[in-house]
DNA sequence: AACGCGCGCAACCGCACATGT
DNA sequence: AACATGTGCGGTTGCGCGCGT
């Protein structure tokens, strides 16, 4: 074993202290791959295909684990990987897709092309589990998951469709409004609002879960949330959330207004105006989801069950 | 400029299950 | 049936980078 493939047993220097043992895994190079690497691993791959990992690791001269091949392989190398910028309608998959299966990530990656299981579970712990940390609950629990879907997911959708609105107006594809190319599970509905006064051409994949119920198209509901496919929460739902319907989002309050953390009122064009903001055209698709009055809005909800 | 800190993500680990002998 | 080997999955780790001080 020379220097270099000593150092890169480990990370960190503490371990370089270490004499090297005569187990043959130790001969093994872990962390980062090298370009080398990569191109003796896809043109072994290129030649022979896929899979028996451990005997492509040895075959290959590559001195890395069968394990560690077919990783790199999959989240990496293979064709048609996608890494980055997971787009608006990508995230909203993810959260129905999650609230359905769990931490079944490679179940849900199967709806994402080009996604990994790795990138979805990365997702989900830096970006989701983040904003319920900041709230200060479980991301299992009832709470955050009616945050996600009376609040987020709601958000979410609106974004897409204003993003969507964009792409009409402008005649510029955005990235969000061009990826459709997932396969939805077989219940999933495809929305079409392309008949409504402020879709376009708009369409995409929506559990049904998310659908409302055939009796819920009555005139009880707003046009935007006709559009968002929102259902209606049931009463109980709404006073569990301490919450009231307004302009197509819900509202916290325990006095019949809402108030800022300032103590100044909620008016419900501060909530379109904070909406509008978040679809300007061009904004990072990666972006932090909740603004600060977002989480505020949230701890409220919570914090009166 | 130097340092510390937090975040994102690639990669590793342990376990469970499938398949082969 | 029992064991060995291969594969896949979810959880975890820690490096590298950006940012604030």
């Amino acid at each position: 074993m020379d220097v270099d493939q000593y150092l890169l047993r480990g990370y960190t220097s503490s371990v370089t202290h270490e004499l090297p043992s005569c187990d043959p895994e130790d001969d093994l190079r872990k962390g980062p791959w090298t370009v080398e690497e990569d191109s003796i691993l896809m043109e072994y791959i290129n030649t022979h295909g896929e899979g028996r990992w451990n005997s492509l690791a040895g075959n290959s001269g590559l001195k890395r684990s069968g394990k560690s091949c077919r990783l790199r392989w999959l989240n990496y190398l293979r064709p048609n990987v996608r890494r980055g910028n997971i787009t608006l309608q990508e995230q909203l998959l993810i959260l129905q897709l999650h609230s359905r299966w769990g931490n079944r990530w490679s179940k849900i990656a199967e709806y994402l092309p080009g996604r990994t299981d790795n990138e979805i579970k990365n997702y989900w712990r830096t970006r989701v589990q983040k904003q319920a940390k900041q709230l200060n609950c479980d991301v299992n629990s009832k709470q955050f998951q009616d945050a996600m879907r009376y609040v987020w997911i709601p958000r979410l959708m609106e974004r897409i469709r204003a993003s969507s609105d964009s792409t009409v107006l402008s005649g510029q594809p955005t990235e969000t409004a061009t990826s459709t190319a997932f396969t939805p599970p077989d219940d999933y509905c495809l929305t079409d609002h392309s008949n409504t006064a402020a879709a376009g051409s708009s369409h995409y994949w929506i559990d049904p879960n998310y659908l409302p119920e055939a009796s819920a198209t009555s005139s009880g509901s707003t046009e935007l949330q006709d559009w968002l496919n929102i259902p209606e929460p049931t009463s109980t739902e709404l006073s569990e959330l301490n919450c009231y319907p307004m302009n197509g989002q819900y509202y916290s309050s325990t006095n019949g207004s809402g108030c800022y953390q300032d103590g100044s009122e909620i008016q419900g064009s501060d909530h379109i105006e904070s909406s509008n903001s978040w679809s300007t055209p061009g904004g990072d698709l990666v972006e932090n989801l909740w603004n600060e009055e977002n989480i505020w809005f949230l701890q409220q909800q919570l914090n009166s069950d």
